[in-house]
DNA sequence: CATTATTAATAGTAATACTTTCATGAACCT
DNA sequence: AGGTTCATGAAAGTATTACTATTAATAATG
């Protein structure tokens, strides 16, 4: 898998930048750093201005390759969605039972930190964070619509409908494939971050981390199977 | 009920305002055209200069009733917390079977609008809109935990526990009545979302509101008595 | 070596998110 | 009736944000 992975390049829709940020030195630094800050800091704090002070770089340059900071939050996103889906079909590839591949989708989902990151360029970790913490904001704005015909929230659909399809796959007249992914996904991460900042609104904490895959498979389990 | 209603005063956290809006006119028209115009601009877009200008009156008065947008998006979601749990403990009060409260906590929380508004003073359209396009920046910051800890999001916590107790009292053992309450009603807000602005995500327009009900109803259920 | 692309540095603009000060008028208190 | 308090309005000011534009310096390419 190493192998594969340090080969692995995620296509990622290119009206989301200006300029390829993995084709110059600056913008790779531009992706990490970025990434970092805005975990730090939060989107809200975050600007393109203290970036370019982090990089000794101007702000102009970094305009030069993403329009806004949205943009970037949503190349991060796609960056996320794509990476998961990619482990979740290179996974369930082979897998003949349609139940595995439900259960192997949900753990990654569940807990993409502990996949094997060799050769993503991009921290796993931070990444999961600002996903958690920082996604909604990504699609939740005025302009969800044109820019869902743009196709910025691609990767997201994807993988939701990849465990969509498995879902049908386990039970073909189940009616409610779609709703059922797109609820346990944006479930889990809610829950993650409900477990660190409310936890009132949980019964996890963040140790427990396979109870949580474990309840997330029943709930598609228990409904699919009525 | 309408006598019941008209005299029906939500609280609300005395620390989310500097000044309480309810006591006078300005207060008023603040709450008014301010759910009217996050509604219409969505949260980035809208500023106090543009409420002031809207109300012909100053920036600086309407900062003496809140400290910035982000307080007054935390009043309309407590304001509309408030009144649905309002809602649900008025409905289920009387009832024997915890199903049957559980059906009706249900239909209140994915039809919100279908309610009877006599003696509210905020539309209860608008609220339910901003909520659900707004609601999670209100708590995806890096404020949070300080303002979880000022009590800022109790309203939605309190309409969480209502439903995890529903889930309890059907069945005592089960485990996870709180992570599927915040699950369903979290979800409960996105399928709204995601029927208007990203269809690919789910298996319902905002036709079927009665067959969202159900599913999220099913959901609980089918888990609850695995 | 010439061309082109890339970046850094600087400056500038409009808007945002406030804060401060002060004048006015209404309400209320004795 | 007169004084005080309070709410509002008007105006001005500050720091930051979110950009855009211009130009010079540097590196890559052919």
């Amino acid at each position: 898998m190493d192998i594969l992975l340090s080969k692995l390049r995620l296509k990622i829709n290119q009206d989301i930048f200006l300029k390829d940020p993995e084709t110059t030195e600056l913008g790779n630094h531009i992706l990490e750093s970025g990434l970092e800050m805005i975990d730090q800091l939060g989107l809200e704090s975050f600007t393109f201005k203290k970036l370019a002070v982090q990089l000794q770089t101007a702000e102009s340059s970094i305009y030069r390759y993403f329009e806004n900071k949205h943009k970037l939050l949503i190349y991060f996103t796609n960056y996320y969605w794509a990476l998961l889906e990619y482990f979740v079909v290179f996974k369930t590839n082979n897998l003949i039972s349609a139940d595995d591949k439900l259960r192997i989708a949900i753990d990654i989902l569940c807990n993409p930190t502990q996949l094997n990151d060799e050769g993503i360029a991009l921290s796993l970790n931070k990444l999961n964070r600002i996903v958690i913490a920082e996604s909604s904001k990504s699609f939740m704005t005025k302009a969800v619509d044109s820019e869902n015909k743009a196709g910025f929230f691609e990767a997201y659909k994807n993988i939701t409908k990849r465990l969509s399809q498995i879902i049908t796959e386990i039970n073909t007249d189940y009616p409610y494939a779609k709703t059922l992914a797109s609820t346990c996904i944006e479930g889990m991460l809610h829950q993650q971050y409900f477990a660190q900042h409310m936890p009132a609104l949980t019964d996890f904490n963040n140790f427990d981390k396979s109870q949580r895959a474990d309840i997330f498979y029943q709930i598609i389990k228990n409904n699919i199977n009525h």
